[in-house]
DNA sequence: CGTGAAAGTTGTAATCA
DNA sequence: TGATTACAACTTTCACG
């Protein structure tokens, strides 16, 4: 579960991340190396574990998801059956795209994107109602994205 | 701006979300079709915007970053300068992922993910502190993330 | 570890139904 | 729109430094 990632192997993740369609070719000229070399690496990074996987974001406005809510969840029952079955029907809900265990004055914090308002109503009416073991809810509707990447700068200086 | 996307559009973003590396030759089998159809509806859904980039994801705790901290924040003057300026500053910090403009009791919603406590400490006080127009900052340090995708389920059935 | 070359698959475009 | 064909480009493997 430790690996070492030498300069060449945390180069290729940073291009990696953010353009995960590039070809091992234009990625070898990139780093002055052959195929072959970063061939092997991207293959050992996969298999490590260490690239999770490869996808495709798309534009939630495009897909008609413009609102995005954050919703502060406290349960009522905190013990290990309670908490499991809370996540595991949180989980199951299409619309829920993160869910984070947190310590502070809540619980859980929740992310969801839908259509509209309204879609978020249905939501809160249909289904999170419906959740057991729900103490108290705050939602915080997101006015603006302003920045949201996955890709992680990995530091070629500082280990 | 408003682009229909058909059934096989649908199922096309549906895998390309969650395996941004099959090939068109794969994606068009599972589909009963051939390449062609497949390039080229991928090629205009990367022309529309509707695909925004292909990205590969890491396992944050294979490369160090086991901590991850939503901090909420509120501001003192709202003034669109000063926001956007604060925004633009946050922005450039390389461990803040994500920043949401909300509404609700504070103004951000900030998410940070780093190696550890001490990293973050040294976050508060070398960076954040130095951003100027902070009112008030609470952290919410994640205990787990049970769910993250960045896939949406695009419904065949309902428009 | 790297290079270079060879073989097998894809991406991509042109053409036709 | 989608199928067929065809070629350039890429992926993937292997023998060698």
């Amino acid at each position: 579960m430790a690996f070492t990632l030498d300069t060449v192997d945390k180069k290729i993740l940073n291009i990696l991340q953010k353009d995960a369609r590039i070809t091992t070719k234009a990625l070898a000229e990139k780093l002055g190396l052959t195929t072959t070399p970063i061939f092997e690496r991207i293959r050992r990074l996969e298999k490590n574990g260490v690239i999770h996987k490869y996808v495709c974001l798309l534009n939630p406005k495009h897909i008609d998801r413009k609102l995005t809510v954050f919703i502060s969840i406290s349960i009522k029952n905190h013990g290990v059956t309670y908490v499991g079955s809370f996540i595991k029907e949180m989980e199951a809900v299409p619309d829920v795209m993160e869910i984070y265990h947190i310590g502070g004055n809540y619980d859980f914090l929740v992310k969801v994107m839908m259509r509209d308002m309204e879609a978020y109503q249905k939501f809160v009416l249909n289904k999170l109602s419906n959740i057991g073991n729900i103490d108290h809810i705050q939602s915080s509707f997101v006015l603006s994205n302003d920045k949201f990447t996955t890709a992680f700068e990995l530091s070629l200086t500082n280990p």
